[in-house]
DNA sequence: CACGAGACCTGTTCGC
DNA sequence: TGCGAACAGGTCTCGT
């Protein structure tokens, strides 16, 4: 399901508080279940339990598209996946329609991680270096200059659009961000990232922050029964339009495959040849 | 190194 | 209406 924005705005909403979701930091924790074993990849749920039981959240943030938990201590990293999503609210039961793993505060609040394709994971660490030193930069982060992002294209012999996707290159960008992105800095997603020159890579950086930063401001998009509560879906460019016309031009919006997703662009403003 | 295919999973939507 | 196919916000691994 979630892409940067979507994940910044739950850790967001596990940080601070969102409609009726109360903030999930500063509460100790009674007890926790782990409904599916995979969902939790590290450690053994006894493991677990007992590592976070009379402990607490002490802050919630994000990583490329990973949640993290800082328990002080150590790290609970959560990765949503395609389905996964995040439950916070007073029950007796699971909450959710497909609960996979629950947390449980002492003042009777849970937070519950629901997941309805099994996905997604969760992960106990004293470090999340570990995880973390395998990831690009942030796309947002002021030390990604567009000069560094250009020597980056260069260096690698890509296609642009399977390398936004790589989060080893660039962490946080998914199907829909990479589309809306290549669409605003009118790049084939076909074209090859190292015939990419230093002003197409600037306006490309320049473009993924915009269309971030929007998703991030409208709170996600919301295209499906999975994810909520965003609106950034009527804000798209191209992604999910194929046969409607594009906003800039008027020319009929195509879908393509490429590296085994759906991929959604304009044949006119994106005309560069795919190298 | 880069790419495609297959896995991992379930739920919804599409096409006939 | 019904039923199977196609498709879905992601990532890993393997073979070429």
């Amino acid at each position: 399901m979630p892409e940067l924005p979507e994940v910044e705005t739950i850790s967001r909403m596990m940080q601070f508080g969102a409609g009726d979701s109360p903030p999930v930091i500063g509460r100790l924790i009674s007890d926790t279940k782990v409904l599916w074993h995979k969902t939790l990849a590290q450690p053994s749920p006894q493991m677990f339990r007992k590592r976070l039981v009379g402990r607490s959240i002490k802050e919630v943030g994000r990583r490329g598209k990973y949640i993290v938990c800082d328990l002080t201590h150590s790290f609970m990293l959560m990765h949503l996946r395609m389905s996964g999503e995040i439950l916070v609210g007073e029950a007796a039961e699971p909450l959710g329609s497909h609960p996979r793993l629950v947390i449980y505060f002492e003042d009777g609040l849970q937070m519950s991680f629901s997941d309805a394709r099994k996905f997604g994971r969760v992960w106990l660490l004293d470090d999340p270096g570990s995880i973390f030193t395998k990831l690009g930069p942030e796309p947002l982060g002021d030390d990604l200059t567009p000069q560094e992002f250009s020597r980056r294209l260069v260096s690698k012999k890509r296609r642009i659009k399977t390398l936004l996707l790589d989060q080893a290159f660039l962490a946080g960008v998914g199907n829909i961000y990479a589309d809306e992105a290549l669409h605003l800095a009118k790049i084939h997603p076909l074209f090859s990232s190292h015939e990419l020159n230093p002003i197409q890579a600037e306006s490309l950086l320049l473009a993924i922050r915009e269309v971030l930063k929007k998703g991030i401001e409208t709170n996600g998009a919301s295209i499906d029964w999975v994810y909520r509560g965003g609106d950034y879906q009527n804000h798209f460019r191209v992604y999910g339009r194929v046969g409607e016309p594009c906003e800039v031009c008027g020319m009929t919006i195509e879908r393509i495959v490429v590296g085994q997703r759906g991929t959604y662009f304009c044949p006119h403003c994106q005309s560069n040849p795919p190298g």
